[in-house]
DNA sequence: TCAAGTTTTTCCAAATAATGAAACATAGTT
DNA sequence: AACTATGTTTCATTATTTGGAAAAACTTGA
């Protein structure tokens, strides 16, 4: 039995799992995520104890609950050094914010999803976890279309093609062509807007 | 660096590389990653794609190298809202931080190693995730000890057994009965301190 | 341009590891 | 005690992973 979309075996699995230990989003019984998963219980349990002995997730006895564990936490640290910018635009962005007294949002451009790099927000000095590392998809944010729109051609369709157009809110834009025309203007004007379209009343300037 | 305890199939192997690609911490060509590496080419190859595949690794065609992928950073995001104490706890350390004019840590115990949820430093508001994330042992830092003082008799017999005593400086703790030792004085006085144990010229008081 | 050196990718038979149905174990209830 | 719901282990079968070697793909240099 060839399974197509998602090909890679063991580690494919194993990984499959781990995100859906992340997606749950709290810590998570064995039966629970049995319920959940495609997987047969013993080839569950499995995968589990072997994350587990990886450290990528950790396991509270006595709630009988998994978590993600230390080591992912560890590599997304080292992730986050790895990252091309972030250390160099820090003063940038302190700056930035504090100038224009708004939220302030250091993205990177990553396969066609834009990836949070840093937020600095001048009210409340944090959140910033809770904002910074996420991703988003890139043709309908702001930053996401601002990046876009100066990549040269070839690449512009590699990514294109690798989207999967979903309508977020009632403005988001789904085709390649109209992406294409929105992405064209930015480039001559120099601003990108996000018109509500990934989430509703949330709108902005790049 | 010498880990023996390495035997969970393809999922460890996998796992391996990828802690391989954070450790070096700059963007790899496969062949410098075959130096290092203790698996043979083609292994180490396929590991590769399979990590790609499922975005735990990015590759830079121009540039022909991996650095940790996009689900890495997405997991560890949802790792730290999972974090029992972070969400919760984020007004108390602003608090607290403005009131002592220190940098202050939200650290969480587990498995003997101490992982840092949260940081606050009044001077420059940031500098944040270059610290948050990061892990470290327990037993020779003023946090780790304050929280194990805390532990009763049986976890803190797991979390020690399972402890390496590595000697950072000349002043830190090898042994299990000197750690026991001043765990009990910390319950007693009810503040942990670190005297340069983990790194020469850092002190905290917890 | 071709040959010589690198680095990356593919092949395939043999070796190994993963699979999952079912049995077993351990609480927790009625 | 028998019943339920979870969690853990076994084991013969099957599918995947392995790694040496060799083929591509790139790089250089003359």
């Amino acid at each position: 039995m060839t399974n197509e979309k998602r090909g890679d075996g063991t580690v494919g699995k194993a990984l499959d799992v781990l995100s859906e230990v992340a997606e749950i989003g709290s810590p998570v019984r064995f039966s629970s995520l049995l319920k959940t998963s495609k997987y047969p219980k013993a080839t569950l349990y499995r995968l589990l104890q072997t994350l587990l002995n990886q450290d990528m997730l950790s396991y509270n006895e006595e709630e009988q609950t998994y978590k993600l564990g230390l080591k992912l936490v560890r590599m997304a640290h080292s992730a986050w050094l790895q990252s091309s910018l972030a250390p160099v635009a820090v003063p940038f962005i302190d700056d930035l914010s504090a100038k224009v007294g708004e939220t302030v949002h250091l993205a990177e451009l990553d396969n066609g999803q834009v990836l949070y790099v840093d937020k600095r927000n001048p009210a409340s000095p944090i959140e910033m976890y809770s904002q910074a590392g996420k991703v988003g998809p890139a043709y309908c944010t702001g930053v996401g279309k601002a990046m876009m729109a100066f990549l040269d051609e070839s690449e512009l369709n590699k990514v294109i093609s690798k989207q999967a157009f979903h309508k977020y809110t009632q403005h988001t834009i789904t085709s390649a062509k109209a992406l294409k025309k929105e992405l064209a203007s930015i480039k001559k004007e120099g601003i990108a807007f996000d018109r509500q379209e990934h989430e509703e009343k949330i709108i902005c300037i790049s």
